[in-house]
DNA sequence: TTGTACGCGTTATCAA
DNA sequence: TTGATAACGCGTACAA
């Protein structure tokens, strides 16, 4: 670990000189000079320590990840196909602009904010808040802040957005459903809030669009922990005879019922038609293959990361982005006519 | 962001009695003072400067994830239900010991390095490394440095890995389809090193323990990229005829090569037999339920920070941990006698 | 029990 | 074109 100062003894110059070759202030510097400590800078492989960098600079080149995990769900957040792929595209737009990642999860905001405050991340990116998390967050930390998939009236005069026309997304799917014709469409959730309320009222509006009633009994819960999982299941799939097809608020779940109704011997889509949201590697890789709405989720990782940068750099960029869905059509939802 | 100088102004006295309450020496400091000093940090809610204390200490509080992605594989590494479920233990780990995980991802070893170095991690974490990768990093990083499933006869001196018994549980499962009646086993993978060739080992020596003389033609190669795999498996269905069974190095190749017969009317398990690796969520969540090699990935992860964290503390660890496989029956490995 | 002063490695200001 | 020198915020030896 060779130091600025150390280099500067060696080759008998002053800090100054070493600093400014390193940072490219050529115009400050002799040919010759830039030669010089240029080779030996290459020579003694020299790496600046960036904790030193970061005091004299008051930054951190660090972008801060925080996942907010939820206690009704899995221990293990980065599993679920959707999450994994989102990081992997925040990933790769972080390192190529050169900073760096550091990931958090935590049930806890207030820990999310005491770490962030810690490292003195220069931005932050924001996943599974809900209400008012995000708020607290963007009012306590003053540095850019970039929330994914975060619905909140309140929120969007406190932080940017990258979200998904999760409404019209799952409107489109049951309309289409409607149009194969099922009727009875049930909903199956774990919870009534955020990404998954705006799944389910485009749900909904497409029922009441085609003067369908919903009924309240139509909302299949499931109980994603572990210990649950099964028990939900299985009264979930004792109701199943009463509908024509299931829309599933994440491809995930829907995989986990066509599991389910395989091994109490329901066939999918003859008996029942399926349909997931999100199109990740699970229901690709299912058969039939799942019919589902497709959301470009590494594409969601990198807009978010995009928007958080130029943030940071001053530049100006939208508040709130809505990327668009599309249907993708396979081999779950049958047509009934 | 107040800083140790400015509540020491504040409160009328030295920055040394400010730090002293705060890293609770206690025994050097009266105790009103300490109450007032508590009470005020409280009140201002300090925040070290991260920078300033890695500076002055030499350390970092971090752990560096590095994992080496190879450029014949997805571009999304993290989408492999293996990887994130790997680095969802390690997060937990890292966080749980109070320390803060930096995740990066490379091709280039180099990079890897520059990056290590440059953080100046307390400690790293290191995945798919082949070859002499591993030795390349641990020669010139001298901190602990931990890899996970790397081979390396060379390697073994110069650095401390976590990896799995893969020859074993091939040998097992292999054994498992020849006592099924299977003669004819195919082996699918991406390659032949590493864990792969480990895998191989197990399964070639299974084999010839049951005197089935292996052919070379036994090897079907997948090409994992995008462009390249839809065409692989193309071939690999073609041959499929020639087989009793075949013997995947992965869940997710397993899976992959099922779609692919089931899109052309071959049925698992009555035309072919299929056996996995790994045991992930890919293999739960298919009908039928694949029959597979189990392995613990996410304590496989916890393990390796484990020890990685107490290489940071001096304490003593073993070089080498070989974690058991276990054989999961399920349904896509049929009787054949 | 409390305070002074310096070092950590880098950047930045200003003088030479 | 180059060189002193002062910050950045924290930890700590040593002095008071």
């Amino acid at each position: 670990m060779i130091t600025i100062k150390e280099i500067a003894t060696q080759l008998n110059m002053s800090t100054t000189t070493v600093s400014n070759v390193i940072h490219g202030k050529t115009g400050e510097v002799s040919p010759a000079t830039i030669k010089i400590v240029e080779d030996y800078l290459k020579k003694v492989d020299y790496v600046p320590n960036i904790n030193a960098r970061n005091l004299a600079q008051n930054q951190s080149k660090i972008i801060g990840v925080a996942l907010k995990a939820r206690a009704d769900k899995y221990e293990n957040l980065l599993m679920d196909p959707f999450v994994s792929e989102l990081i992997g595209g925040i990933e790769e737009s972080i390192r190529n602009a050169g900073y760096f990642m550091m990931l958090y999860i935590s049930r806890d905001t207030n820990e999310i904010m005491r770490h962030v405050s810690t490292w003195n991340v220069d931005g932050l990116l924001l996943f599974g808040m809900i209400d008012n998390d995000g708020i607290r967050v963007s009012e306590r930390y003053k540095k850019p802040i970039v929330c994914i998939d975060t619905y909140s009236i309140e929120g969007l005069k406190h932080f940017i957005n990258v979200g998904l026309n999760d409404r019209q997304g799952c409107f489109d799917m049951v309309n289409y459903m409607i149009k194969q014709g099922h009727k009875k469409i049930a909903f199956l959730s774990d919870n009534m809030r955020g990404v998954d309320y705006e799944r389910f009222s485009g749900y909904k509006y497409a029922l009441e669009g085609n003067g369908i009633h919903y009924d309240e009994s139509w909302f299949l819960q499931i109980k994603p922990k572990n210990e649950d999982i099964e028990k939900s299941l299985d009264d979930i799939c004792k109701r199943i005879p009463e509908f024509d097809g299931v829309m599933c608020v994440s491809d995930l779940y829907a995989v986990q019922l066509m599991c389910a109704l395989k091994d109490r011997g329901v066939n999918v889509p003859e008996d029942i038609s399926i349909a997931g949201f999100d199109d990740t590697l699970l229901g690709q890789l299912h058969r039939p293959a799942l019919t589902t709405v497709h959301q470009d989720v590494k594409q969601k990782g990198i807009m978010a990361t995009d928007i958080l940068l130029k943030r940071i750099k001053g530049e100006k960029t939208p508040k709130q982005v809505q990327l668009p869905t599309e249907l993708i059509i396979r081999d779950t939802v049958k047509c009934r006519l």
